[in-house]
Formats: C-alpha cells, sequence, structure tokens
DNA sequence: ATAATTGCAAATTTTTTGCAGGTTC
DNA sequence: GAACCTGCAAAAAATTTGCAATTAT
C-alpha cells in the first residue's frame, strides 16, 4: 500500500512531509529524529523539527510507526510491521531486523499468562556487534 | 554483598549519595531518574539531579547499573543481574523481571550465529496490563 | 470552504558541564 | 594529603507549544 493510501485510512492528510518521512523510514529501516531530519530536508529542506516531532507522535498513535528504544541512544522509528527482533550492532548502531520464531512467541505467551499479565507487545532488542563492523575490526 | 564493596571494587568511592541511590534502585527494582531523586531527596535533600546524571552514567560504565529503555517513557535502571525478561505494564508503569528461559536464550544464540552476529546482550520487554491493573479496571 | 498542517520562534524539559568547596580513603 | 565527589549555576541539547500562513481535501 503507498503512504498516501496508509495516511488516509488513518484520517491523516497525505503531506509533502508526511510522505517523505515515511518513505526515508522505510528504506532505511530504522531511524532516529536527527536522521530523518537530516535526509528529509535534502528533499524538502523548509521542513522542521518541530513537524517531525509532532508527526511522529500522531504516527504512533495511528499505529503507522513504532517506536524502537535502544539503550544508551535515542530512540529509532520503523514502519509498523509484523512482530519481530531486532540486531543492533553497538558498533555502527545499524539495527537489522530478523524475524521472530513462534517457538518464542508461544513461550513468551505461555510464561505471561502463568502470571496472569495480559501480553500486549513484545520487545526483543539483540545488542551485539554486526558481520560488517567484526569483519572491519580483524583488518 | 553490600553496596560500599561493590563500588569500591569498581574503583569508586563509597559516598552516602551513591549507597542511596543503589539502595533505593535495589528496593523499588527499577526506576528513572526523577523517581530516584524523589527518592534519595527524602534521606538526603540536599541531592542534585546533577549528581544522579553523573552517577547514573559512571555506574553503568563500571556495570553496577543497567538501562532498561522502555518505548513512550524515560529510561529506568537496574542493578546489574542475571539476565532476566521485562514484564512493562503500560497502565501503571510497574515493571517486573522474570527469568528467562534456557530455550530461549538458545534460539537467540542459534539464530544470531547464523547470522554472524556477535551477541552480547538480550533485552527482552513484555508490554501489557499486570495483574493488579486488570483487577482496577474491571471494577 | 474548511479543517488540518506546516514552520517559525519561544517556552519547556532534559541532560551535561565547569568549578569551588567538601568528603573519602 | 591527594584524588575524587558533590552541588550549584549556567550551558547545551531535546522536545513541546502557540500561532499565523499555507495546504489538502
Amino acid at each position: 500500500m503507498d503512504y498516501a493510501t496508509l495516511l488516509k485510512e488513518s484520517g491523516l492528510k497525505a503531506t509533502f512531509q508526511r510522505m517523505n518521512i515515511l518513505d526515508s523510514i522505510d528504506k532505511q529501516g530504522h531511524m532516529c529524529v536527527d536522521d530523518i531530519y537530516e535526509e528529509v530536508t535534502k528533499v524538502h529542506p523548509s521542513l522542521s523539527l518541530a513537524t517531525i516531532y509532532k508527526n511522529i507522535i500522531l504516527m504512533q498513535e495511528n499505529g503507522i510507526l513504532v517506536e524502537v528504544p535502544i539503550a544508551g541512544k535515542k530512540s529509532k522509528y520503523e514502519l509498523a510491521k509484523t512482530d519481530h527482533m531486532h540486531l543492533i550492532c553497538t558498533e555502527c548502531g545499524d539495527v537489522e531486523d530478523m524475524s521472530c520464531l513462534e517457538t518464542t512467541d508461544k513461550i513468551f505467551h505461555d510464561l505471561t499468562q502463568k502470571e496472569h499479565f495480559k501480553l500486549n507487545k513484545r520487545q526483543v532488542n539483540l545488542y551485539g556487534v554486526c558481520e560488517a563492523c567484526q569483519t572491519q575490526a580483524a583488518s
């Protein structure tokens, strides 16, 4: 589905700014506010940080964006998608998605149910060093 | 081990402020900067926020404290302990620890190894509604 | 035409920094 | 006594807000 439709379905207007924010996040995968600002101002120099902040909040409320909080860094944002885990490289900051297994999903579900906890959202962040950074360090 | 020893082993002086910060976090489990400030100033009114910020950074560097980043909220901090997951109640903000299973640990290890990712730290946050808040909502 | 949205500037909140005085070892 | 720490105040960084002008529908 294109961004315009995605926005309109939530009752949000399909502005140039919003389309470009979504487009950037989609291409890069995971971006913090400053990443978005830097990227989108390339094609739309008048974009203000205030607009990014306002839209990130709005789009989260409408289930279009999801926050990915990261230890020691500013949160990144990604397009809402099916459940997955994050491989976060502590060297270069890159975030990669990795699909969840039914096994772990079931385990989380069962464990929380035993505690009478109503589970709504899972967030699995695995911190380490990505292949590229390992290779680089070895040279 | 007592806090004084814990600090000294890292080459940090066992000040009244640090002991109280650690004591509060230990008792409450998970606290953000403001929680700590509010709690510790009860027994030590002159404590400054700057001191809390400085010490949180220092104690993280020395492996005494660990950051728990939480979507939509300020990060909380906990004492470093064996690996575990977090049940985060989105109603009351409470965070409960739940021990990890070897099963999931192994799964994460295997999955990341297949990607040639050097896994250092796992962070599992499960968001939902705790039993207490469910009960309250029902009444 | 209308209501929503933008971008600016200002306000607020959060975090960091420098340094003089005080504390721990 | 020396090095380290604290607390203050000021600075810097991050985020939010109000509002007039603009834009999408």
